[in-house]
RNA sequence: GCCUUGGUGGCGGAAUUGGUAGACGCGCUGGAUUCAAAAUCCAGUUCUUUCGGGAGUGUGGGUUCGAUUCCCACCCAAGGUACCA
């Protein structure tokens, strides 16, 4: 190998080539971007990675290329542009190594970092990495605190609609009470005036106030994982187990940190109207969102003075509602349940509380329930309605109770025939002796007094009037969104900023900020359940002082204990895209000219997996700030592209159940064998086992023997994702070895469309790493030469399509038509100077190591990084014939060349009169002939 | 179930507003070069055929002079979601 490249010098040496200009643009920062500009800004951001301990495999470069290939052509194009890179390093996989081995996670994190940055700086990506950010660093999390704090200190007012300072509702409060405040608050709030208020306690004020902040404490039904000692959110469990580890999770109620994102619901939903996201992820947020528009009406119960209140979609149908339905949580179903019925109940109760959630899920046939023994009172017939408890009512929609109306919804009917609860019909001419009927277009209303002949529309409201007129309810606007736990018990993650006095949380104020993280003796929980956080002997808050001390200091008199949860996985990530801007400020989450420079993102890439996590938290905050004054654009990201998945290649080796054989694929049949995962690096391209080498690798089957058919082991295949666990994971090191980043970033891009999934299978790969030769021997000897007309042709066709391709995400069929170009001009052994400069711009943003190489060969002493598109020219590509296809019933049968500029009954003479136009007719005289000048001929019958 | 995306050769995929289906690449076949190999180059490669043609973009209909593209119904695959009142 070393022999041949020195005797070929000329030879396209990318390892050479690579290493020469990654050295060249960390040197020169030549990726740095300055915070003011005479040119238009443009900020190309991605996804910032987990730095996990297994390194990037190729599906993971796959966005950070393509956002890479833009924002480089942006930089041709005039731009200032802003592509940074960092690291969202807090996260479990780290603390559990740390659990098992007792190193510090700030250790492992650290060294995962440097591979990453080492396989990053290996692809030739353009970041400015003095922009860094990492979320574990307090440098940055002091500004997470900081967020934290402002969310604290504010509430929502629903008359301005934006969030305001918490002492402006203090004012409020001091001088009217809180009758005339509407906030986004928590339900349970009782009325107050101002004098009730100055005679309320210190701490009694404290309550209050927390039921407004937009991110307070409260005791909420979580989901606890025992196994990892940690709370998770509903994104994080998937199946009814964690996300991560794959624990059992199970319902528990504990006072967490929440953050009121409720209260931006209407706002993120109407926002999605002014951003050019993805219309799959707008969806999935809006139905995460879930708005739905109804009625809360409020039933009376039959000697008893509660009320329950019940959020229905179908006030229309409130005269057909023939009993209620309570999710066996509700807090009323002790207190009405009769003694007759109390033992039903309990067991009841009992039983859905032992289900899982997932058993719950599994089993929606099964239709269960129990009747309390109580009746509420129907609000216009006055009439009793039973009301049962069941488990397909969940406490945490809605009111937790629903009015039902079995002839209107499928459920309440499967619910009420099979406990044999009448259904009246309340709909003109529907038959519902079978299902319900749910058609709210098609509703007419009947049996129902002062709603009879009316619509869906019309009597929902006619009957809200009429609710609000005796005070039992009104229109409403329900969110299936609830309010995101912003509590872990986990050590590594942002500590809150926070101190308790009396039980009261308090916050540090900024200028003490970072908060740090203490150190720890065992990362696990304390023996008493609390947080890894209980675990540091120094973790108090000293406020005269103003340090974090020694526990034992604690006297709750000027020293306090500290909060002992940490936040979130998402906390880091929400804020991050506007702290690139001005990464290193310390004395500002940013400075107002960085962010009145850069604004927002202009063009976000990453996985559609976030699409209800990070990029529904994140323009939460953004929206916050932008109320706060803090940030100028209300939606962080103008443009988002989710790239697909890279899929594996898995490869399978066959074990015969019977025997201590492995049998080649072609030699399966009539045997009893089952598929065992070979690892793909030893496999060839074309599905040949290396035996040896597999020997090796699973010692297992050294003396296993192996039936091979024409002399080779051929090796099943399969697609499926790319994971470690399946053996299928390519490293990207292996292949810029062997071929080079240039040749790695155009065979991503050639895969396919950057937002479909697709499967890798290396295979291809030798084809765009022979047209980088191809390219390379084009600058052998280059001449400063005329272009001829067939050199110009090629080339500005090539600009047309690549500029049209960049611009629509579409870097697939740039790489072919790279190649269609580089073949053209070899076949025209074009040497100009004149095409073969703007063709090394063209290429640069996807193969930007060689394209460095060429410039330089071509004799320019600065990067090409920010050499001027080359310009389109129409006048080069202007035809004047054209080789029209001549088709007979739509079917092309010939082609034949003409002028273009001949009209269109001398195109329709002209083929009429050719004889294999005569040939094709066969005799028959044509019905109809369609002349489309320029683009075709077609002639019917 | 619902929402979303997709279905085109042996494979990845291309086809701008309806106008030459299969660009480009892989693989395969044959050839050149070589002592041989690698590398490189040339030719061919949707299926079928009586070599004139004929059929063909998941399936079945429809609109049109003309449909991979538009409309209707259905099938399959992937991803998301989950009893949301």
């Amino acid at each position: 190998m070393q022999l041949e490249n020195e005797a070929k010098t000329m030879d396209y040496n990318f390892r050479e080539i690579e290493a020469k200009w990654q050295k060249y643009w960390a040197t020169n920062q030549t990726f740095r971007a300055l915070n003011q500009s005479d040119k238009p800004k443009f900020y190309v951001l991605d996804m910032f990675p987990y730095p996990s301990g297994a390194g990037l495999h190729v599906g993971h470069p796959l966005g950070y290329i393509a956002s890479d290939i833009y924002a480089r052509y942006k930089r041709h194009k005039g731009f200032n542009v802003l592509h940074p890179m960092g690291y969202d390093s807090f996260g479990l996989p780290a603390e559990q190594y740390a659990i098992q081995t007792g190193q510090h996670p700030a250790i492992t994190t650290e060294a995962n970092i440097k591979r990453y940055r080492e396989q990053l700086d290996q692809l030739g990506f353009s970041f400015d990495w003095s922009r860094e950010v990492r979320t574990s660093d307090p440098g940055y999390y002091k500004w997470t605190q900081w967020v934290f704090i402002q969310l604290f200190n504010s509430w929502y007012n629903k008359v301005t609609d934006k969030a305001e300072p918490i002492s402006d509702l203090i004012s409020s409060f001091e001088r009217s009470g809180n009758k005339q405040i509407e906030a986004a608050c928590d339900e349970d709030i009782l009325e107050f005036s101002a004098s009730d208020w100055e005679q309320f306690s210190h701490k009694t004020k404290q309550e209050i106030l927390l039921k407004y902040r937009l991110t307070y404490l409260a005791d909420t039904e979580v989901n606890w994982c025992p196994a990892l000692g940690t709370v998770l959110a509903n994104d994080e469990i998937v199946n009814g187990v964690s996300e991560r580890g794959g624990h059992p999770v199970i319902r528990k109620k504990m006072t967490q940190w929440s953050m009121r994102i409720t209260a931006y619901a209407q706002r993120l939903l109407d926002g999605l109207d002014t951003i050019d996201w993805p219309q799959p992820l707008k969806d999935s947020q809006t139905n995460w969102i879930g708005r739905s528009e109804g009625a809360l009406v409020e039933f009376g119960i039959h000697d008893s003075e509660y009320k329950i209140p019940v959020f229905t979609t179908r006030p229309d149908t409130i005269f057909g509602a023939s009993f209620m339905t309570l999710a066996p949580e509700h807090e009323l179903v002790r207190k009405i349940t009769t003694t007759e019925q109390k033992e039903t109940i309990d067991a009841y109760v009992e039983a859905t509380a032992k289900r899982s959630e997932r058993d719950r899920m599994a089993d929606v046939k099964t239709i269960s329930g129990a009747f309390t023994g109580a009746y509420a009172e129907h609000p216009f017939t006055k009439e009793p309605i039973p009301i049962w408890i069941g488990d397909y009512v969940l406490a945490g929609y809605g009111t937790g109770a629903v009015m039902a109306v079995p002839c209107g919804d499928q459920r309440d009917y499967d619910f009420a025939k099979h406990f044999g609860i009448p259904i009246p019909n309340i709909f003109d001419g529907v038959d519902i002796s079978e299902e319900a009927f749910a058609d709210k277009a098609n509703t007419v209303i009947a049996n129902s007094d002062f709603l009879n002949g009316l619509s869906f529309k019309e009597a929902t409201s006619k009957v809200i009037g009429e609710l609000e007129k005796i005070g039992q309810g009104e229109g409403k606007i329900n969110y299936r969104l609830r309010d995101a736990v912003f509590s872990r018990q986990r050590y590594w993650g942002e500590p809150f900023p926070v101190y308790y006095v009396e039980g009261m949380p308090q916050m540090i104020a900024d200028e003490h900020l970072p908060l740090e993280l203490p150190e720890v003796e065992k990362y696990l929980p304390t023996e008493t359940g609390e947080p890894p956080l209980g675990n540091a002997t120094t973790w108090a808050w000293d406020v005269e002082k103003c340090l974090v001390v020694d526990n034992q200091k604690i006297d709750h008199k000027t020293v306090f204990p500290l909060e002992l949860n940490t936040m979130p996985g998402w906390a880091g990530s929400s804020q991050y895209f506007n702290r690139y801007m001005d990464s290193t400020n310390a004395e500002a989450i940013y400075s107002k000219e960085a962010i009145g420079y850069w604004q927002d993102v202009d063009l976000y890439i990453g996985g559609s997996e976030h699409a209800t996590g990070h990029l529904l938290y994140s323009r939460f905050w953004q929206k916050f700030l932008f109320d706060k004054g803090i940030a100028p654009k209300e939606e962080f990201a103008k443009k988002l592209i989710n790239q697909g998945m890279i899929t594996g290649t898995s490869a399978f080796v066959y074990k015969d159940m019977d025997s201590n054989r492995v049998y080649s694929k072609g030699l399966l049949e009539g045997r009893n064998i089952i598929p065992i995962h070979a690892d793909v690096s030893l496999v060839n391209s074309s599905d040949e086992l290396d035996v040896e080498a597999f020997k090796q690798w699973l010692p297992e089957y050294k003396e296993a023997e192996f039936v091979l058919e024409d002399g080779r082991y051929i090796v099943g295949r399969e697609i499926e994702k790319m994971s470690k666990s399946k053996y299928n994971v390519v490293n990207p090191d292996l292949i810029c070895e062997e071929y080079g980043a240039d040749s790695l970033r155009l065979y991503e891009m050639f895969l396919g469309p950057l937002e479909q999934s697709k499967p890798w299978n290396t295979a291809g790969i030798s084809g765009v790493h022979s047209f980088l030769k191809k390219l390379w021997k084009l600058y052998t000897s280059v001449d400063d030469s005329e272009a001829s007309a067939e050199n110009l042709k090629t080339l500005h066709k090539t600009i047309k399509k690549v500029e049209e391709d960049i611009e629509n995400f579409s870097f697939n069929t740039s790489v072919s038509t790279f190649m269609i170009c580089v073949n053209e001009l070899t076949a025209q052994k074009c040497h100009s100077r004149r095409i073969l400069e703007p063709l090394a711009i063209l290429v640069s943003p996807y193969a930007p190591h060689i394209a460095e190489e060429l410039w330089e060969k071509l004799g320019h002493s600065q990067s090409i990084s920010e050499a001027v598109f080359p310009k389109f020219e129409e006048k080069h590509l202007v035809e004047n014939s054209k080789e029209y296809p001549i088709s007979f019933n739509g079917k092309m049968r010939f082609k034949l060349e003409l002028p273009l500029d001949l009209a269109k009954d001398e195109i329709e003479a002209v083929v009429m009169a050719h004889e294999k136009t005569r040939a094709q007719l066969d005799g028959r005289t044509p019905k109809k002939v369609i002349v489309v000048p320029g683009k075709i001929v077609n002639i019917v019958g």
